[in-house]
DNA sequence: ATTGAAAAAGATGGCCA
DNA sequence: TGGCCATCTTTTTCAAT
């Protein structure tokens, strides 16, 4: 498993909040030199444990406003990648989950309007001998923005619990 | 709903691939100056379009290498803000999508191990009323790089497929 | 591994078309 | 809006510890 120290955990947090930081801000920070902490980021590329930096986007506000995930199942023992395969057939899909047990994938779907959802499914049956979907309607979305997965080897405690990040 | 043109789509898919990207790199891309870019850039950000700019991190070289789905079904009709506050008390829940229809919710799980997960669900039994959980073990994900939702408003092809991009 | 300094590249703000 | 210019900040490299 990769080695990080604290500091290098504390760069990761930085970048999650805001990816665009400059490193000088990050070096005053953890109290490092800005090159010190160019070549700690550079390292945790390198070791794949940053696998990039991306954009946010209220897909809402640019007329995207149904997001879905739909369980899809397919007909006996349908290889990962010929189910990533047909998933990815429609450019609405966001995401593709495949998974063990019951459904065999989970797929995230952005969509226009009920009409384009419906579409989109529809094209999902059709790709692949895909046996049953159901679909589960996302009302409001809440995510973590300071995931900081420091110490993973030791036990958590039972319950510790995280301030909500809006 | 928010007007752009194509210029800012192009901008939108250049900070999807790369959210460090210079202001410069993406003014030479799209044929346009620094500071026009900054411009609309920050237009986005102001409207809302952008929400923020965050790492991608391999969780599972850090010792986090288990992915999951749970679905929570509550007693009666638990309000929203009651699922998302029951479901936050576990830090190892990254993400919460609350559903229209049979489960309520969606949980997105990070463990380090199955003890762990385990525990985790555990806890999301025991705070609030839940009724019933099922847990999705992922084995694979795919994660489209490219979402580019540019026209949202006249009906997509039926089936345009986009080359994976892993 | 970290620092400090110098050179190169980029960001920012004002002003005019 | 977009382009251009002047200035300031940040990045990047390299020698030294």
């Amino acid at each position: 498993m990769t080695d990080l120290d604290d500091i290098d955990h504390s760069l990761l947090r930085l970048l999650r909040q805001d990816a665009r930081r400059t490193f000088s801000e990050m070096a005053e920070k953890v109290g490092l030199s800005v090159a010190a902490v160019k070549r700690r980021v550079d390292r945790m590329r390198d070791l794949g444990v940053i696998t990039g930096f991306t954009a946010q986007i209220d897909y809402a506000k640019l007329g995207w406003g149904i997001e879905a995930f739909t369980e899809l199942r397919y007909a006996g023992t349908a290889p990962v990648s010929e189910i990533i395969r047909t998933a990815t057939v429609a450019p609405e899909v966001q995401a593709i989950y495949t998974t063990a047990g019951d459904p065999d994938a989970l797929v995230s779907i952005r969509a226009r309007d009920m009409r384009h959802l419906q579409q989109v499914i529809d094209t999902l049956r059709r790709a692949g001998n895909v046996t049953g979907t159901k679909t589960l309607m996302v009302m409001d979305v809440w995510t973590r923005s300071d995931m900081d997965p420091t110490t993973p080897t030791r036990p958590l405690s039972p319950t510790r619990p995280t301030p909500r990040t809006p």
